[in-house]
DNA sequence: CAGTGGTCTAGACCACCCA
DNA sequence: GGGTGGTCTAGACCACTGT
């Protein structure tokens, strides 16, 4: 049974799509074009098409079509180089969106960083792109009395860069989880795809040099868009 | 259009997990039995399970039927405690099956060790199950100069261990990736799931104290058996 | 052998995007 | 308004698992 059909349709476009121009400007053809090309329906195409995209290979856009992915960001959450920086290391154009900005309690947050649960946070909710795509929607929670009139400063560029110039804090310890999951409803909105699109999760929460709650964030990606990469 | 029928059944079946003896022994009922309990059909059902699936709650083995997904395993890849010792550390059973044992050349453990392509290396394949299922396929390529001997060991435990103790080689420096992937046929059938099952990826180049290249591997986890810990 | 999930067909209608 | 992907139906046959 490993000559499925579908199995096979997707070995022949992964071929088809190492060849560049096959797509024009990395968008395949519509779906009802591909599957009369390959002879097939509608649901069986899809299907080879729904496996290159687990592969990371092909992504979709809302309603448009199917686009070729980008090579993966290759991120390390353990060091505290800005979103800005290492994207443009990389040769590719950063770009964030300042979503929201409240101050609020938020129990996740208060757990992890082992608060009482009425402690009020500064709430940043971001969106990040890398070359125009909408990748990353993440929310910071950092402990409000750490950071007295952190909410006048402009959120669009590194919040922990900000943290040390300013406030001289220095993020010491750090305790990082990462796993995979299926975007919800509003991180999918967000970022322009499908409920229950593959992601990969990020959450850390960070304290100083005297071990001292400093702040939490939730990070969800598109699960093609990253590596993540750790040295020690 | 957040309405979708599979969507909505999928909130139902959600709940109907939650409550435990929903489902006999964490199996849930047939397909067929499912799709006219919620009038629909067999595929917006499946629609519906592939989601829950995606979320990490639910999971297929083989042909047998679908599974509620136990809690992940927690795991640092930058600490050298054996698979055994943290496996049981959460209360879980390991186990370890030794699948092959060869000697040969390997490109991308050459590269990521930054040396000569032709180099040899000691590859050892192992499947690694949690409360009797398999969750982990993996390759341990290490640089047979290091470890005369080696291929006499036992390894079924942890392999870091045996370097440690019986060749005192430190493993001070460890270059780690991580990321999701779509499970190639050959790990998908180790593994008893279908090819293209969501996966995740781990990769590490480690060196000793002196900065020379030991071992190479390369895990393939299934991508709700795990959240990956990371503490600095 | 019966029952399961895996694959595939040939349609249909809808919500949304873009020109 | 025409074309896209998203959803859904009502079947069918097959490969495999368990007994």
């Amino acid at each position: 049974m490993n000559e499925a059909y579908y199995l096979r349709l997707t070995d022949r476009l992964r071929e088809l799509l190492r060849e560049p121009e096959a797509s024009e400007e990395g968008r395949l053809p519509a779906e009802r074009v591909l599957a009369e090309r390959f002879q097939t329906t509608r649901g069986t195409l899809r299907q080879a098409l729904a496996q290159l995209e687990a592969e990371g290979i092909i992504h979709r856009s809302n309603r448009r079509g199917w686009f070729v992915s980008p090579p993966r960001l290759v991120y390390d959450p353990t060091r505290d180089a800005g979103f800005n920086d290492y994207v443009r290391a990389q040769g590719r154009r950063p770009r964030t969106e300042v979503l929201k900005v409240e101050t609020r309690p938020h129990l996740p947050a208060a757990e992890a960083l082992e608060l009482p649960a009425p402690t009020l946070f500064y709430h940043i909710r971001r969106r990040r792109y890398v070359d125009d795509r909408a990748v990353l929607a993440e929310s910071l929670w950092v402990v409000s009395d750490r950071v007295p009139g952190l909410l006048q400063e402009r959120f669009d560029h590194s919040l922990w860069g900000l943290l040390r110039d300013r406030w001289h804090i220095n993020l010491a310890h750090r305790s990082i989880r990462m796993f995979s999951e299926a975007l919800g409803s509003c991180d999918a909105r967000e970022l322009g795809v499908m409920p229950g699109t593959a992601g990969l999760g990020v959450r850390r929460a960070i304290f100083d040099a005297e071990r001292r709650p400093v702040e939490f964030d939730e990070e969800h990606w598109l699960h093609d868009a990253l590596c993540i990469a750790v040295d020690i």
